[in-house]
DNA sequence: CTTAGGG
DNA sequence: CCCTAAG
């Protein structure tokens, strides 16, 4: 694997971000912002779907054996757990002008950084990222601090010869990206701080993030401080106060000195000693800024975005749930954020939207909406859920559209946006039948809720790639684990649940059984019946029923 | 809430 | 997949 993965690395990604596992691991800082992670994968595939949902970012990827599918992922953990299609983006490389020289058989995302090449395990990455083996792999660690909240990460040493790229890469990512609004802002920060020296630079930066740099490169540091600096919006605005003024060299260097006085404190020092220090421009633009914003992050609810946060046990995930009610004031949003458990997470968003009977209305208008535009069904939907508040309910949509087998995304789409539609709205008739009409008899009540239930759930077939996940997650945990297994593999997988798992591996283990018997009493007949999963996974799958002998059904047969 | 187990 | 009982 050695030498010719890593070329193709180098050559293939020369413009992608790189990034060591240990690192993802201890430092969850890379939880950057949905837009931004979001935005940037799916500029190295254009050709996925591609969006975030229930706290994780999903690809939405085709297969031909596999049709369409989500491939999603939550944390750096799952990171791993992505496989692309290899001849799509063999293809989608070659359209780029790329060689692939046949490694991109798989692709590897770690913190908005995606690798090319036949990478597996964490060792294996580093092994063949060249790292250093007695270090952390220094060069392969590049920013993405900025996101997190101040001080406590420590920003590793950049190789020179990453830095180049990796500045490339980001600004690369900047200009191509089709959000333009935050784009837009970037750029005027960059302008800015591209008034300062590299000195400068460097010390804004460490303020900053709470950590030395010995990166000297004014690009780089430049696109970094400034994509820190925009995650806090109102810093932002502060800067481009200064960026619209003159640009005399006083004021280039008052700003520089405010900067830096700024940067010295808290965080919300800084914003006040910005607001109160600069000039004061028109207010309408911050407002302007921040309206801008929300419609950008309309592509991503920001529900899913704190989510994300909120997945990782960290103080940086509290720290961006933080940062984000700032820009996300709504209580909905933020009152079971600080959940680690994603499901609790979703229940209480449910929960406590439930409350408010006004959104329950405006939830149903939005899927309403839906329902009747067809091309535009998407993204209505998204929009609208966010206008007024954060609103739990698109969360499901993406999900949905996974294990289909459909080949139209506008028609999964729209399906699901109906799909939502009749669930929420028959929850939401429900409690008004319930509890503002009490004449309606229970048994309308009951049946009308069965009825929702029906049409809500139908059947998901369980894809080979979930089986694979969840025989993985019972090797791992055991029987029994269903939520571990569930939180670990499934988190993205709103739609399976812990019961889900249990009812599913109880059938595999009837289904290995079968298999056993068939095998045993046909060895030659027809062997290939059609096997939807191949034969390791049913010897995994008697492995681990020997190993964890599940409740009385296993117990007789195996 | 989670799990086991029956339907 | 749903439901329920038991912890």
């Amino acid at each position: 694997m050695g030498t010719e993965s890593k070329d193709a690395l180098v050559d293939e990604s020369a413009s992608i971000f790189l990034y060591s596992h240990a690192e993802v691991d201890q430092d969850l800082s890379y939880l950057t912002t949905f837009e931004d992670e979001v935005t940037r994968l799916q500029q190295y595939l254009p050709e996925y779907k591609m969006d975030c949902f229930d706290g994780t970012i999903g690809f939405e990827t085709f297969n031909s054996l596999k049709g369409f599918s989500i491939e999603s992922f939550s944390c750096a953990f799952d990171y791993d757990h992505i496989n692309f299609d290899g001849d799509a983006l063999d293809l989608y490389l070659a359209q780029e002008g790329e060689e692939t020289k046949g490694n991109s058989n798989r692709l590897q995302v770690t913190n908005k950084k995606v690798l090319l090449g036949d990478f597996r395990t964490d060792s294996a990455c580093k092994e063949t990222l060249g790292a250093e083996p007695a270090d952390e792999a220094p060069n392969l660690s590049c920013g993405s601090c900025e996101k997190t909240s101040l001080g406590n990460v420590a920003l590793k040493s950049h190789s020179p010869h990453f830095q180049e790229r990796d500045c490339h890469a980001e600004i690369s990512n900047l200009s191509s990206s089709s959000e333009t609004v935050l784009e837009s802002a970037r750029d005027r920060d960059s302008l800015l701080l591209d008034k300062m020296t590299a000195q400068d630079l460097c010390q804004v930066f460490s303020r900053i993030f709470g950590c030395e740099t010995s990166v000297k490169d004014k690009q780089w540091l430049k696109h970094r401080i400034a994509v820190g600096l925009q995650n806090r919006g109102e810093l932002v605005d502060s800067l481009n106060l200064l960026e619209s003024g003159e640009t005399s060299k006083a004021d280039e260097e008052k700003a520089v000195v405010l900067l830096n006085a700024a940067l010295s404190g808290s965080a919300s020092d800084l914003t006040d000693t910005l607001e109160n220090q600069l000039i004061s421009r028109e207010k309408h633009v911050k407002r302007m800024r921040l309206a801008s914003c929300n419609s950008l992050k309309s592509v991503s609810s920001p529900v899913r975005e704190v989510g994300f946060c909120s997945v990782n046990k960290s103080n940086t995930a509290d720290a961006l749930v933080t940062q984000k009610q700032t820009h996300w004031p709504t209580g909905i949003c933020t009152k079971g954020l600080q959940e680690q458990n994603s499901r609790y997470h979703h229940r209480k968003c449910r929960a406590s939207y439930k409350n408010a009977r006004d959104e329950f209305l405006n939830v149903k208008i939005q899927k309403q909406h839906c329902q009747k535009g067809i091309g535009t069904a998407q993204l209505s939907c998204q929009e609208e859920s966010l206008k007024g508040s954060c609103v739990q309910v698109p969360l499901d949509l993406p999900v949905q559209i996974g294990e289909s087998t459909k080949d139209n995304h506008l028609v999964n789409d729209f399906d699901n946006c109906k799909d939502n539609e009749v669930s929420v709205s028959d929850e939401d008739f429900d409690r008004e039948t319930s509890s503002a009409d009490s004449q309606i008899s229970e048994d309308d009540s009951v049946t009308r809720r069965k009825r929702a239930r029906k049409r809500k759930q139908h059947h998901r077939r369980w894809t080979p790639s979930e089986v694979m996940k969840l025989i993985e997650g019972v090797s791992k945990c055991g029987v029994g684990k269903w939520t571990h297994i569930k939180k670990l593999l499934f988190s993205s997988s709103s739609h399976r649940t812990s019961v889900n798992l249990k009812d599913k591996w109880r059938n595999l283990l009837k289904a290995s059984n079968n298999e056993m018997q068939k095998k045993r009493k046909v060895e030659q007949g027809e062997t290939q019946l059609s096997h939807q999963l191949s034969e390791s996974i049913w010897c995994q799958v008697r492995e681990l029923a020997v190993i964890y002998s599940y409740p009385r059904e296993s117990k007789s047969k195996v």
